[in-house]
RNA sequence: GGGAGCAUAGCUCAGUUGGUUUAGAGCACCUGCCUUACAAGCAGGGGGUCGUAGGUUCGAAUCCUUCUGCUCCCA
């Protein structure tokens, strides 16, 4: 092998030259990109789809992250990966953005109509919809870019309306008038799903309505006395023995004068305000089903932007649904009908998107039944086809698919998939088919699109535009999603599998952790505690930032994060630099041949084989069971503490040798080992990797490590023997280094040491000597303490510092004692566990044989300290 | 009201089927070092009895129950 050549390496490593340079050279290469092979086995993932209106966050830092680093180690395993990639049209987001942007330019969209209106929504996704893809490739995510997806893709459009044909032709989807939750923002109606629930400070309003042919009232309490003006009942519990009398009687509607029924109604609770319910069916939920239950009339008050309607009194028309509470308020206080307010807290359903209070709202929509098609999409999740991680999310999913309700399909919007029913003009016959009828004009086409979801839901499907991809890819293998939207589309993406495929979209779903702050609350815009990514990646490299996003985001709990946190990568990747650093500037002038490695192997080489071989299985591991977290902690300590704190620092002593033969043996599997460790990282880092890759060898054109094979696990390489030859020679150099340092010897002082041990090989003795500031080392089993030393005493091997004159006895005193109690409580515990008849014989004889054996070994380090202590005294 | 998750060092988290656990790591802290790969570093050190109360067991951070606190989802 030869090492490219170097005259001067920057001591710090410079992330940014670094990365842009290899996605360049991954890009050119075009080597992500997957065709089908039936030779080789696929692995597929498709990405959630980013919005077109969205820019790079935390979150799709590590969602994305985290799909590249399975896509990435499967590709390296042999698998033909493909990882699709796209955006989605984000119906109701783009709208409001299109619509607020013309806005400024004094441009109202009803007055351009619909079509020129979607020529400025195609022209707004043209200029940002893939400012988010640009981002994503910073991150250095290995997507099959000449795959990527649109969810308004002529193929896919093509898709989502023979979905909803075939679904209306087996009378899934139907149209009904029906209470949803209103939008007025948007004007449109939106999921259940689509509701944020919040806590409101507001009042309670009790009012008075007077009882009809009596001078008595009622009192009803109302959270929201705007809709008094629709009421056309009031409702009590038909036990309720205070107004039991009063059922089948009216009272007189103040300010309306509309005279409304007193009835009784199960659904009333005595309990709750005044026990007596003022009822508006047609703007509330509750009150809606009283009002079908008793024939309540229908009374709807508002215009689609919550503005009252012609159907309220006349000074109250036209206006503001919060500017009619005020005056409905007033109104009651003029006619001496307020009881009292109190002071209330309810829960107030905002739209996700416009950021305002929803309205339940009748209207003609489309609805999707569930009932049925839950069903097998149910089945496969808890029969284990698809597999959740972390497992609990599946009590989640089952809990929500047992409740569903119907899906509101439609949307009042005019961006996204226009749905394919026609009325005709004349009969108002309903026509429902992917092409238009022919006679088109006597054909009026529903005005509106659908719910963004109801495309998005055959995502991991219709990404495959070719039957032959799509037999090839799918079922997908994985999905990286945050739980958030296990509802929205995670469970509906496998109703449609189901539905439309009759397989399941994907083996495993993996949910990520939601990013936090430090202080565990939500990243977001206003609290202004979100990081831009971008920023980030500037500032530390995406190579770090990836990596600390990991280190940092355990599986199933929430990442707490902070910039400064990317210094644990910033720094892991400057390490590894340096590490390569060293090797790269002992390899100038080595001969680098390969019939070198296997002379002059140690139990050094051994062991450090040996602890690769062991931290790829975890790894491995790790891996298979979507602990990615664990995996990264794994290469972490492997290469910092095994292979930078002690491999290098031992592999000094033969690098620097006389010996050209020895130092090149060594360098040159050195070399080899950490290729293939870059290779272990390499999809959690993959440009520093890769960079370092190409630097030790020479590379052909296009050759990459992220195509590479991974390295396979190698039992034969595994090597007990020498695992415990180092332990020990780790443990007499940090007894030696604690001496030191305890009792402050200054590192440029050389000491002498005696070390009292009937098992340290000559190597281990050089080795040790190496490791440690050392004159001399004397080594007899039989050795005798010398006057005035520091100890320590370590299995199998006492260690002496004779130190004249430099000995603090307290200190050392001090020291020993500590060491005395520490294996005193050790002792004790053990002691007591062997002496317990109960222990010895039922534990497992194993387990009493490793007790044993602490004894003994414990109880004779004690013996040692305690004479050691003795004689100090 | 129903469901899920969490509670281990100052902070963030590990801790596999209960047994080298008198409990690990990173950050923070203290001490000493610019030792020719790395001060974004090296070496050493202090610090927790595992939220609470009980139970199962020869043995519990680990299994069961109670309570407390926090987070999230659904209604």
């Amino acid at each position: 092998m030869k090492v490219k050549n170097f005259s001067d390496i920057p001591k710090a490593y410079d992330p940014q030259s670094v990365e842009d340079k290899w996605y360049k050279y991954w890009e050119d290469n075009n080597l992500f990109h997957s065709e089908p092979d039936e030779t080789k086995e696929s692995y597929s993932i498709v990405i959630p789809p980013p919005n077109i209106t969205g820019m790079l966050t935390l979150g799709h830092v590590l969602n994305n992250t985290i799909q590249d680093v399975f896509i990435r180690y499967k590709r390296m395993n042999g698998y033909n990966t493909c990882w699709v990639p796209g955006t989605d049209h984000a119906s109701i987001a783009t709208e409001t953005k299109v619509v607020n942007h013309l806005k400024e330019q004094g441009i109202n969209k009803y007055e351009i109509g619909r079509e020129e209106f979607l020529k400025h929504c195609r022209q707004w996704k043209d200029k940002y919809g893939g400012i988010i893809i640009e981002q994503l490739r910073k991150l250095g995510v290995s997507c099959d870019w000449e795959r990527e997806r649109f969810t308004m893709d002529d193929h896919y459009y093509k898709k989502v309306i023979e979905a909803f044909v075939k679904l209306y032709n087996e009378g899934l989807i139907y149209r009904g008038y029906r209470m949803v939750n209103w939008d007025p923002a948007s004007k449109s109606a939106i999921s259940d799903e689509e509701v944020i629930f919040k806590q409101v400070k507001g009042s309670l309003w009790y009012f008075r309505y007077p009882i009809k042919d009596s001078d008595q009232y009622l009192v009803v309490a109302t959270t929201r006395p705007e809709t008094m003006l629709g009421d056309t009942g009031v409702a009590v519990n038909a036990n309720d023995e205070r107004y039991k009398h009063l059922i089948g009687k009216h009272v007189m509607l103040p300010i309306v004068n509309r005279e409304i029924p007193i009835f009784g109604d199960d659904y009333v609770d005595m309990e709750f305000g005044t026990g007596v319910v003022k009822v508006t069916p047609a703007h509330d939920v509750n009150d809606y089903e009283m009002g079908k239950r008793n024939n309540l009339e229908l009374i709807n008050i508002f215009n689609d932007d919550a503005t009252t309607n012609d159907k309220v009194p006349e000074e109250f028309r036209g206006l503001d649904r919060y500017v009619v509470r005020k005056k409905v308020v007033a109104k009651f206080i003029e006619l001496g009908l307020l009881e009292k307010i109190e002071d209330y807290t309810n829960n107030v359903g905002y739209s996700e998107r416009g950021q305002v209070p929803i309205e339940p709202y009748l209207s003609d929509q489309w609805f999707m039944k569930m009932d049925d098609l839950v069903k097998p999409a149910l089945k496969v999740v808890e029969e284990g086809k698809v597999n959740f991680h972390p497992a609990h999310w599946i009590k989640t999913y089952e809990h929500w698919m047992g409740n569903i309700k119907d899906w509101c399909i439609s949307r009042q919007l005019w961006w996204g998939h226009r749905i394919p029913v026609w009325y005709n003009k004349q009969s108002n016959e309903i026509y429902c088919a992917v092409e238009p009828p022919k006679d088109i004009e006597n054909w009026k086409q529903d005005e509106d699109v659908l719910d963004t979801w109801a495309s998005s839901w055959l995502w991991a499907q219709d990404v495959f535009t070719s039957e032959e991809d799509q037999k090839y890819y799918y079922p997908t293998d994985l999905l990286v999603t945050a739980p958030d939207i296990i509802f929205f589309w995670v469970a509906r993406m496998i109703i449609a599998g189901m539905k439309f495929m009759d397989e399941i979209p994907f083996k495993d779903v993996y949910f990520t952790s939601i990013i936090r702050d430090t202080e565990g609350r939500k990243m977001s815009k206003s609290l202004g505690n979100s990081p831009d990514p971008l920023a980030v990646i500037k500032d530390y490299g995406a190579d770090a930032l990836r990596f600390t996003i990991n280190y940092i985001a355990p599986m199933g709990q929430d990442v707490l994060f902070s910039t400064d946190k990317c210094e644990i990568g910033r720094n892991f990747a400057n390490k590894i630099w340096n590490a390569s650093r060293f090797l790269l500037m002992n390899a100038q002038d080595a001969d680098l041949s390969l019939e070198l490695i296997e002379k002059h192997i140690d139990f050094t080489d051994k062991w450090i084989m040996t602890r690769f071989q062991k931290s790829l299985k975890q790894m491995n591991e790790a891996l298979d069971k979507f602990d990615i977290n664990g995996a990264s902690k794994i290469i972490y300590s492997f290469i910092w503490n095994d292979f930078c704190d002690w491999y290098l620092e031992l592999s000094k002593k033969r690098m620097y040798s006389e010996d050209k033969e020895v130092k090149s043996a060594v360098l040159t599997r050195s070399l080899l080992l950490f290729g293939d460790m870059m290779k272990m990282l390499h999809p959690f880092m993959p440009y520093i990797s890769e960079e370092i890759w190409q630097l030790f060898d020479e590379r052909k054109s296009g050759e990459s490590i992220s195509t590479s094979p991974f390295p396979k696990f190698n039992q034969t390489l595994v090597d007990e023997v020498a695992e415990k030859e180092i332990e020990f020679v780790q443990n007499v150099v940090t007894g030696l280094r604690n001496i030191r340092g305890e009792m402050n010897i200054t590192p440029s002082k050389e000491i002498d040491v005696y070390l009292k041990s009937d098992k340290i090989t000559d190597l281990q003795k050089q080795y040790i000597k190496s490791l440690v500031k050392v004159k001399n080392i004397t080594v007899d089993p039989d050795l005798i303490k010398p006057k005035a030393s520091a100890s320590a005493v370590v299995k199998g091997c006492d260690i002496f510092v004779p130190l004249e004159g430099l000995i603090d006895l307290d200190v050392e005193k001090n020291r020993l004692e500590k060491e005395m109690l520490r294996l005193q409580g050790l002792v004790k515990s053990v002691t007591n566990k062997l002496s317990n008849e109960k222990f010895v014989n039922n534990a497992p004889s194993d387990v009493v044989e490793k007790e044993r054996t602490k004894q003994t070994d414990w109880q004779n380090s004690l013996d040692k300290i305690k004479t050691i202590l003795a004689d100090l005294n």
